[in-house]
RNA sequence: GGAGAGAUGGCAGAGUGGUCGAAUGCGGCGGUCUUGAAAACCGUUGACCUUCACGGGUCCGGGGGUUCGAAUCCCUCUCUCUCCGCCA
């Protein structure tokens, strides 16, 4: 979330920033700044009253001490009234701050300059764009390459588990446990360091990356422990750095993990959600970093150049979306999508997001770091990205290296499957 | 699931209801000594809110209560640990 010291100081800034996420901030920013300044002058008053009041209870003690118990009582008198009012004024403060949590959390993260006005997903800017487009006669989607060679059965998941959920078989479950360790390895390679983290995540956790309270909706709920399960390792991997202070020599810090993903994703429907395209539980890598608030941009390249160096080593078409305002989520300042090209259902298929939160989720998760020698801290950037979710890469390699009899594998993940060719 | 114990500063670990933000040790930082280092010695060492600053306030798992005054007493919740049972 924002920090009430964003707001209070770049007002119209705020506002006109939001105009980009089509979100219209006029009226919460008023009430914001408004309930802010209140805050504070209640707590002014009440910290007053509470040092008068802690000065009295010092002199009552030392009183008694000296047997002077008739100027004690009679101080004890005059602490009534103050008590009174003390508690008035932090029960008024209490209730300030509540309404002002809860217009906060409203807000999304502003949008980096370079973030183009849209509405919708037909908005975002090509960056970049690489690979060859497969010249396919008579390609078959990939569920029906998965149906041919035993890769998939969507069937059997919907007997075991429901719609969403595939049962991955032979060399289809053999190529998925090669797509994650091709992808931790590449990322180990770049300097990241792999972390395994729990598939569930409790409310805390939740709130800090930003799921909670607004989208409860897309996590699956275990509601007789009140846990979640995480919709990607982003939750678990940034909440490590929940309530920590970093020494300013520590960053950048670089995470990588594997998790399954879950998603509810209620209300999907139709051929987007064909085959692997739409799933409730899925695969992914994720890369996270926590940078320094001058270099995050830098990081967010980097991430972006990993990520392309995966899809470029896959042999798959690519290019890069700047998502626009409308497209973007509520707690990034710039996300750049990667898309691959799926040569039979003839579309392109997101495969990953990489996005920079700047302070938004460390504002939520306290996660702060100190530079050397100054006794103050700030919030840090936190960034993150799938390098990458499985299903979509998987839907494409299947379906663009078909040929007559078979599906090729790329060299790159000859070595971790064991096979060069399904057949 | 049954029984018990506990939650205090980066860690370990004290704390009779009244100068306790909190002893002590370790760790960290600065210094003395040293060619350098170690050892020893001296000093220093939490976070947050508010203020231009001085200062003031809050925080001893969370919430509530008793009291002029609570880390210390009461209630409640959560979590952790140990033992037993079950189990990959």
């Amino acid at each position: 979330m924002l920090t009430l010291k964003q707001i209070q100081d770049n007002k119209q800034e705020v506002i006109e920033r939001l105009k980009i996420k089509n979100f219209d901030a006029v009226n919460i920013v008023d009430q914001i700044i408004e309930l802010d300044n209140k805050r504070k002058s209640t707590q002014t008053e009440a910290d007053n009253l509470q040092a008068e009041m802690n000065r009295l209870s010092k002199s009552i003690g030392q009183l008694f001490k000296e047997g002077k118990a008739e100027e004690a009582n009679q101080a004890k008198e005059t602490t009534a009234g103050l008590k009174e009012q003390i508690k008035n004024l932090t029960t008024q403060q209490d209730s300030i701050e509540t309404e002002l949590q809860n217009l906060v959390v409203q807000l999304p993260n502003l949008p980096h300059p370079s973030v183009p006005a849209g509405k919708s997903a037909d908005d975002n800017i090509k960056v970049r764009e690489g690979g060859l487009i497969p010249q396919l006669t008579e390609a078959l989607p990939h569920w029906e390459l998965a149906k041919k060679f035993n890769l998939i059965d969507f069937e059997l998941g919907v007997k075991l588990t429901g719609a969403g959920f595939p049962v991955y078989k032979g060399h289809g479950a053999r190529l998925q446990r090669a797509l994650i360790a091709f992808f931790l390895d590449e990322a180990i390679a770049a300097g990241y360091e792999e972390v395994m983290p729990p598939l569930m995540v409790n409310e805390d956790s939740g709130f800090g990356t930003g799921q909670l309270p607004d989208k409860e909706g897309q996590m699956y709920h275990v509601t007789a422990d009140n846990l979640y399960l995480i919709p990607t390792a982003e939750v678990p991997v940034t909440n490590i750095y929940r309530d920590v202070i970093l020494d300013g020599n520590q960053l950048p810090v670089r995470n990588c993990a594997y998790s399954a993903c879950f998603r509810r994703e209620a209300g999907s429907y139709g051929k987007d959600v064909r085959g692997l395209n739409r799933l409730h539980q899925f695969d992914k890598v994720e890369i996270v970093q926590v940078a320094h608030p001058e270099k995050s941009y830098v990081v967010l390249d980097e991430m972006v150049n990993h990520v392309q160096s995966l899809v470029e080593k896959l042999g798959l078409p690519w290019r890069i979306m700047r998502l626009c305002g409308g497209d973007m989520s509520f707690a990034s300042a710039l996300t750049f999508d990667f898309e691959v090209y799926s040569g039979a259902q003839e579309r392109w298929l997101e495969v990953s997001s990489v996005s920079n939160f700047e302070t938004f989720q460390s504002n939520r998760l306290k996660l702060r770091f100190r530079e050397e020698g100054e006794k103050k801290t700030q919030l840090a950037h936190t960034l993150n990205g799938s390098a990458l979710a499985l299903p979509r890469i998987l839907a494409a390699i299947l379906e663009n290296n078909q040929f007559e009899g078979g599906i090729k594998i790329p060299d790159v993940l000859v070595p971790y499957c064991g096979f060069d060719v399904i057949a």
